[in-house]
DNA sequence: CTATATTCCTACTAGATAAGTAGGTTACTA
DNA sequence: TAGTAACCTACTTATCTAGTAGGAATATAG
């Protein structure tokens, strides 16, 4: 099952959270589904992708809310998109469940002051921002469905080290 | 001061500790001294970057475990580089402090598995790892205290965008 | 050899966050 | 009007963050 080992593991400085993967998985069923005009219940996108009900719910009604989804009560309701799956990114969706992209302590990345010789590591963090930004934004709903992503992002996916840890 | 709206902005994907902002800020610190061979003691450090003690000789201790400074003890003890400030990645003293840049829940990227229409989500975090790698592998401890950074950050940090938040 | 400076080590703590669970209320529709 | 489904509030348990406290080991200067 490859877990990180729990020793000297504890901590990690990108967390994505069982939150967002659920998020997406969600967005993901449904936007499968959404061809066919139905709409998913939280049960079934409960059960189709193992993720549990309560905790789900909460979710779909965050992004609900954020406008990512359309939902409807009754029999026969549930959950559609919203928008296009083309239009739906990675990045929008982990701002909507979790916040900011990126923080350093509890600020934003050009909030950081330092002095002296640590003066411009407030770049450091500009630049992290930047990065995880191209990233992120560069991939939609719909991409991640179709397996079809960008030429720069499909480049790295052919990277012989992407799919290898570094250290330990 | 700008931090974030203590709403909705609890949580967030990227979230560089304070620990990684101080060990960096520690590093910047004897680098910019290390030139004259002299040893930079922790209250020393403390004091010019404005960082608790004693939570410094904690992140001090785990660098020098780490191979990263060389530790004197008694009077006119302290701390000097272990290694060129040339070959001090940001990547590295993350991953000493926190441990690895990115993981999914408590996975590696690489050991995560989904089902359905959500299996190609595990190119998402490695091109997302990817991204990270690249950026900060990139910049090492003496980049920073020189304001010499590579190209491809220099541009990056040009882009009109880069300072400013999105959403909110 | 002793006083002092300094690193090293262990333990404790208050508050926040993550990942759920439990139980009920509102709304739609057949 | 019965059942299905979304909606809402509150609670829980374990872990992490950012510290603090107090002392033990070690090196140097006089």
């Amino acid at each position: 099952m490859q877990r990180f080992d729990s020793e000297a593991m504890d901590n990690v400085a990108v967390k994505i959270t069982v939150s967002v993967e659920y998020a997406l998985q969600a967005l993901l069923e449904v936007a499968s589904e959404s061809s066919g005009e139905r709409a998913l219940s939280a049960s079934e996108i409960s059960t189709n992708q193992a993720i549990p009900g309560k905790f789900l719910e909460a979710i779909l009604r965050k992004l609900t809310q954020a406008g990512l989804l359309i939902s409807s009560r009754g029999p026969h309701g549930g959950y559609k998109l919203a928008k296009p799956a083309e239009e739906i990114t990675v990045a929008e969706v982990i701002r909507v469940i979790e916040g900011p992209l990126a923080a350093v302590g509890d600020r934003a990345p050009e909030a950081t002051r330092y002095r002296r010789s640590a003066k411009n590591l407030t770049k450091v963090w500009i630049a992290t921002r930047v990065a995880l930004r191209d990233s992120l934004e560069a991939i939609t709903i719909a991409d991640i469905v179709e397996d079809q992503f960008a030429q720069n992002i499909k480049q790295v996916l052919r990277r012989k080290d992407a799919w290898k840890r570094r250290g330990t």
